[in-house]
Parts: structure tokens; sequence; C-alpha cells
DNA sequence: ATCAGTCCATGATAATTATCATGCAGACAT
DNA sequence: ATGTCTGCATGATAATTATCATGGACTGAT
């Protein structure tokens, strides 16, 4: 355990909980930590699955490009949510990339090794069920919620995305550009950028740039639920 | 092994691959099956989540009331697609509810016992995994796909779905009302109707009631792609 | 048999969204 | 410094979709 400096990670509980500390030993002897810097791709689609991943710092998006060359961004992620959700464990190969939006450190552990703990240990194997399940879960529901609304309700239910579970204030920098908001939430650059405009017009938020001030967080509500 | 009819279950090697015979036998004769009617509700949003249940027969979807009241449809599923994916293992109660779209006919085992067997049989509780992570994995492009095509190319797109994964024939019933078909692809009933009418003006394919035809299965191709 | 309810269907119109065009500002390489 | 690229912004217009209204066919309840 001297090498390993998992004893810090905060995932460490949540993960290994049902793992003896030998076990955690073992593996995490076989961890790799990698820094990636915003903007830098961490998955690519296509990519082979070799290792089990997960955010231990930073912001990333996940997205899919799709059959018509479209970019689409499936949800976003910061630690404590999974990287490697989708298609680990189904798959042989990755469905979708994966991209830090601002600095960010994975933690990378072979994939047969998490399969290997997974087959001796049952009870980390349900741990495991339960949080792919919860983070397909969140993304699921995701899309039926923005589905339901227009345009303008869907500008808004990511403002409060934003602010209230990622950064948990009404006064942020938006990670991603208008363009990525459009393909957040399946409509075009432009109007993205005509609906935030509109907002600023009545006051709702203020904008300079990526900087958002989220002003009548109210009404922003009543925006989102009545699409 | 006597009452227990396991063996004939298709799904057994499926989904018991890595149990063992006394596994089998104690898990069998613990299971439940239940028969549903054509409508019939399976579960019920809210309900709490007492039984792993997956469908041995029939045709079922999986749907969601949301926030603004109206019904939503999450995806239709087949026996081998697993009913009990969404939120089993990661919530106390069902997030959304099934109905039987036709005659169908459901194994239920108490989570309680699939947990504990989990607990005791890692191959068990990874194959589990990778089951649940692809049901849910299938979704989720599935609204990738939906989402970034138009009402025509949304209906071209339903109907091939119906006719490659659902019946395997150009020829088929509809199991579900045009209100319903809106509810899945995210427009109105209205537009539906429209749709599928201009399909069937246009020769490529023919409507009487609930009854399909795909006459021209190219022309829905290229228009289900072209969006 | 009649009534209420639902589904399917179509039209007219309004609302919403996409597309195309243009301009500006900043980043960056040469 | 110049040109090129990208992101942000706005307008004009076309395309798409929703909403509202109406009608016929059918089902089930009384």
């Amino acid at each position: 355990m001297d090498a390993c400096n998992c004893e810090g990670c905060e995932l460490r509980t949540l993960f290994f909980e049902n793992v003896s500390t030998s076990e955690i030993e073992a593996i995490c002897n076989l961890k790799t930590e990698r820094a990636f810097r915003k903007g830098d791709l961490i998955i690519s689609e296509g990519d082979e699955i070799r290792d089990f991943i997960y955010l231990k710092k930073g912001l990333v998006k996940l997205s899919k490009r799709s059959s018509n060359g479209k970019e689409q961004i499936i949800s976003f992620a910061l630690p404590l949510d999974f990287v490697s959700l989708l298609s680990i464990f189904s798959e042989e190969r990755y469905n979708y990339s994966v991209t830090a939006l601002e600095d960010s450190v994975t933690c990378n552990i072979s994939l047969n090794e998490v399969r290997s703990l997974a087959g001796i240990n049952g009870k980390f194997a349900l741990n495991l069920i339960q949080k792919v399940n919860k983070a397909t879960d969140k993304i699921i529901l995701n899309f039926l919620e923005v589905r339901q609304k227009r345009l303008y309700g869907r500008i808004a239910y990511m403002l409060l995305y934003f602010a209230e579970k990622i950064y948990k204030s009404n006064s942020f920098d938006l990670p991603v550009s208008r363009k990525e908001i459009a393909e957040y939430i399946g409509m075009t650059a432009e109007n993205v950028i005509r609906s935030l405009s509109d907002l600023r017009k009545d006051g709702i938020i203020r904008i300079s740039g990526p900087h958002i001030e989220i002003i009548h967080e109210e009404k922003l509500k009543r925006i989102s639920e009545l699409s």
C-alpha cells in the first residue's frame, strides 16, 4: 500500500465498499492514473475497451457520431459518475467518445481485473451493477425529460442542470460551446444562441462570453416546466 | 426439479449459464409465472420493486408518465430482452410502467434471491451486468437514432423497427395505436397519422386498420436514413 | 337503441424550428 | 500585418410541426 495512493481517493469507499484490503492492494497496483487537459479526447468511438475507467477529477462529455455524421452529446459526467458506462462489459469497442471539458484525471483499471474480481467477489459485482444501473437510468430519464420540452424549455432545463448538478451555483462558466449545447438538446446552434439571447433580453439571465448568471431562477424553472 | 418447468424455458441457458443445477433448483422453486392479456398492466410506475421480472412470452412496452402528465414510451421489449431493466437494483420503486401489448407471460423471481445468488456467484452477477448493460445501451442508442430524424424519418424508422426487430416480416399488425407511436417517437398523434397516410399515398406502404405492409422497403430505408 | 368514449383521418391555421446569409470579434499560424 | 478559421450573434425566409376543429367508424356501457 505504499506506492498505492487510493486511500485519498474519494471513490474508494464507493467503489470498493465490499472489497477486502488485500484485494484493493492487488487492484490498486494495477491501476493507472491519467491526466487530461480541457479539450483532450479520453476515449474515441471505436476504441477497444480494455480498461474500466472512472473519473477522479474534472468534467467530461459523452458523445457519439450518428449515422448521418452529426455529433450528438449523450451526457455529461462528474467524478462519482462512472465514465465507462455504456457498452462496457457488453461490447468489445466503445460506441461513444469521451472528451474532457475541464482538466480531468481518470483512473484506469484493466477490465480483466475488474471482471475477475467481480467473478470472485459477488458483493463487489452487485455494487457495480447498481452503479452502472444508476448512471444509465439517469441518462434515459434525462432524455425523456428533454424530449417533451420545446426549444425554450430545453435551454432553461439545461441551464438549471449546469447550475444545480454541475456547478452548484447560479453563476458559472459554460464548459461547452453553443454548438455543443445544441448537440446535447437536439436543436440547432443558431436557435440555442437565439434562446440564450432572448433569456438575456428578458432579464432572466446575464451572459458574457461563456459566463452565465441566472438572475431569476424561479422564472427559469417555470419556463423549463411549462416547456 | 419436478414442479419446476424451467428446462423448457429458452431463457434458462441465457440467464443461468453460470448457475449450478442445485442453484437453479433453489431459484426455480421460488419463481412465479404470471400470464397477462393484451393491454394488461404488468408493472405500474411507483410500484415497489420486489421481483426480478423477465419476459418469457409476448411483447410489452415500457413507458413513463412525465412531469407534465404526458405518457412517453421508452422502449418495446420481446422475450430475451429483460423487462426489469431500469431502476432495478438501484431504486426501490419502478419509475416506469410495463404494459402487455400482446398476451404475455412473465417469470418472477424474488429480487432478494437474485441478489443473494449474485452475491455468492460472481459469474452469474457478471452475466447479469452484461444483460442489463446491453438492454439499456440499446435504449440509449435508439433514442439518439430517433432524435436526429424528423417526423417522416422517425415514422419510417419505427416501421422498419417493427418489421425487422419485432415481427421479422414486412407484413404485420401494429401492436400499438397511432397515439402510442407518437409517444414513442416524440411527435403528435395527428402527425403520425398524416405521415402514415402520406406513405400510403406514395405507395410505399399499405395500411388497413392496424395492419401494415411494407411494399418498398428500399424507399422506406432511404426515408429513414435521409431523415 | 342510444350515448359516451376512443381511434383514425383530414383540413386550416398558428407556432416552432431549420436553413441560409451576413457581420463581427477573437485566436492563431504564417 | 494578413488571411483563415471558429464561435457568437442576428435577420429573413422556408420548412416542419403543433394545435384546433370536424367527421366517421367502432366499442362498450346502460
